[in-house]
RNA sequence: GCCAGGGUAGCUCAGUGGUAGAGCAGGAGACUCAUAAGCUCUUGGUCGGCAGUUCAAAUCUGCCCCUUGGCACCA
């Protein structure tokens, strides 16, 4: 069978981890999560850009060499990852031999074929900046700012691909393929930028200006600069070439930010793979960004926090959440301390948290720490699990067509509703009871709690696994079934002795 | 300028033709198993503006305004 295999876009070894990464791997770990649990066999790689000018200018000024730059950059981001609790199952670094060899081997195929040649580049070129200049560059004068220094009309021999030729089938392919981007509005972009005829796209650096990188196969002149170098990780690390390649290409979903939709993964990647005879890519997933506005102090501290910090404080099950069940995928979504706070202490802390310590705390103060069975049902236990089966059905359904943010508001709901159903029974006033039919009732009562609860933590298990797996460790609950049959009502954890009560989502203290 | 997204209660957002919704925040109350949590009730909106189509429009059409992005060898 064909693995599902999915994909972040590599990171810039030449930065720090910020909300923006995290938010990719955390978008894309739910969706590799979720496709995990609804049974398929899932390959999920995520990785490092290492090469390119930045890196070498960093190192350079930093009196190191690259790879050290790199080296420490891919312990920030693979933490990050682990972290982030990511479930990746290859880290792909652009450095090493496994990928170098596959751009060069494509590289070498493609200029074999005749799609790349050699022509001259003229254009203004600034010493200062290193980098040749752009129409858009200049200031509204029509002027060169000042801060690239003396710029400079120069002509330099560059390697290029060429594209133009492909525009045609690309455009029937975008305009046949309704799924290919998600979401869907953002084909129109693509289509937009393919109106005007594309030109031919230069893939070299000389030596000369950028020594770090990869060189190319037919001229030890030049090195590939960033396209053919980057890209080229989604099949480098799965072994193009190798027979293990046909089990995961083509990528099910490659998830992107939509600032590198267009050109980079809807024009020059597509047209690279087709032109190097690869399968086309099943689907893009472009998601939209975090807007952090003003640099907001914190009232406490007088600081502004970093995101990522966030993840030390409250853990980073409530991290996970926060992005995705504010975020609507393709949008951009606003980014607060006090948003993370309200999402936090209300749906984490007050109504999921507080409802398994007073589940807990009742069945360790009454019953011995053991879950009854339940012994009748009415209306409202009825009510209750009318809830839940439409309850899965919708999100699950949301899940898949990658509404979270909707789906996560349905589960909360349902938690919402374990609380109201608590309320409507009293199990506390039927434990002062001697009476029959209010012993029942109790037990009743504080299994269906506990049950719904076990149901309610599978049903977020893609988004919080870590707060899934102590739930379902509290409740005794263990079991090798697929999700969708744990995700069904069942009396299995009837007797099962449960943990002693537990704080999930701790509030912090020092906040109003 | 062109293209696209968004503009619905104080805040964040659901809602694609049929009497305006949720959560949070605010107000009131009863309760007490629980992380001063949970529950019930409640205040609050001319659905960006103006026109049009329709028996009926947040929802369809047109124009305008605000906002966020994109606009080729830049990442």
């Amino acid at each position: 069978m064909k693995s599902f295999y999915i994909t972040t876009a590599i990171d810039y070894a030449n930065g720090r981890p910020h909300l923006g990464h995290a938010y990719e791997k955390v978008l894309t770990d739910v969706v590799a999560r979720f496709r995990r649990l609804m049974g398929d066999e899932v390959y999920f790689l995520t990785g490092l850009d290492e090469h390119g000018q930045k890196v070498q200018q960093s190192a350079e000024a930093r009196g190191i060499e690259p790879i050290e730059l790199c080296d420490e950059a891919a312990e920030n981001f693979i933490g990050l990852c682990a972290k982030l609790n990511v479930s990746n199952d290859d880290y792909i670094r652009t450095t090493e031999d496994r990928h170098k060899e596959v751009v060069q081997a494509i590289l070498q195929k493609l200029y074999d074929q005749g799609d790349i040649y050699k022509a001259d580049y003229h254009g203004y070129y600034s010493r200062r900046a290193e980098q040749f200049l752009q129409e858009k560059d200049r200031d509204e004068n029509g002027e060169w700012p000042v801060i690239f220094g003396e710029v400079e009309e120069i002509t330099e021999s560059n390697y290029f691909f060429k594209l133009s030729q492909h525009q045609d089938w690309l455009v029937e392919h975008l305009e046949t393929n309704e799924t290919f981007i998600f979401p869907r509005f953002r084909t129109k972009q693509v289509l937009e930028f393919l109106k005007e005829p594309i030109n031919d796209l230069c893939i070299s650096r000389p030596k000369e200006r950028l020594e770090w990188g990869i060189s190319l196969p037919f001229d030890e002149n030049y090195v590939t600069y960033v396209w053919f170098d980057a890209l080229v990780n989604y099949v480098s690390a799965i072994g193009y070439g190798m027979d293990e390649f046909e089990d995961r290409w083509p990528v099910d979903f490659h998830v992107i930010g939509k600032d590198i939709l267009v050109p980079p993964h809807a024009v020059y990647w597509p047209i690279m793979l087709k032109a190097a005879g690869i399968a086309l890519p099943k689907s893009l997933l472009v998601h939209g960004w975090w807007l952090i506005s003003g640099a907001k102090m914190s009232k406490s501290t007088g600081t502004v926090i970093d995101p990522l910090d966030l993840v030390d404080l409250y853990g980073s099950d409530a991290f996970r959440y926060f992005v995705t069940r504010e975020m609507n995928v393709g949008q951009d979504s606003e980014f607060s301390e006090e948003r993370y706070l309200a999402r936090y202490n209300s749906d984490l802390a007050n109504d999921l948290g507080n409802l398994l310590s007073r589940v807990l705390t009742m069945l360790n103060r009454g019953l011995g720490g053991v879950i009854p069975s339940p012994e009748v049902e009415e209306e409202l236990e009825t009510e209750l699990w009318k809830l839940w089966d439409a309850t899965r059905e919708e999100t699950l359904e949301l899940y898949n067509g990658f509404q979270f943010h909707i789906g996560l508001e349905k589960a909360f709901h349902f938690i919402g509703s374990i609380n109201r159903y608590a309320e409507q029974r009293a199990p506390w006033k039927l434990a002062k009871s001697e009476d029959e039919k209010d012993i029942k009732l109790l037990n009743t009562t504080l299994f269906v709690m506990s049950e719904a609860l076990r149901l309610a933590v599978g049903l977020v298990e893609p988004v919080m696994p870590e707060t899934n797996e102590k739930v379902y460790g509290l409740l005794g609950y263990e079991s090798d079934a697929e999700w969708k049959t744990r995700l069904v009502r069942g009396t299995d954890i009837a007797g099962n002795k449960v943990g002693e009560k537990t704080i999930l989502f701790p509030k912090p203290q020092n906040h109003s």
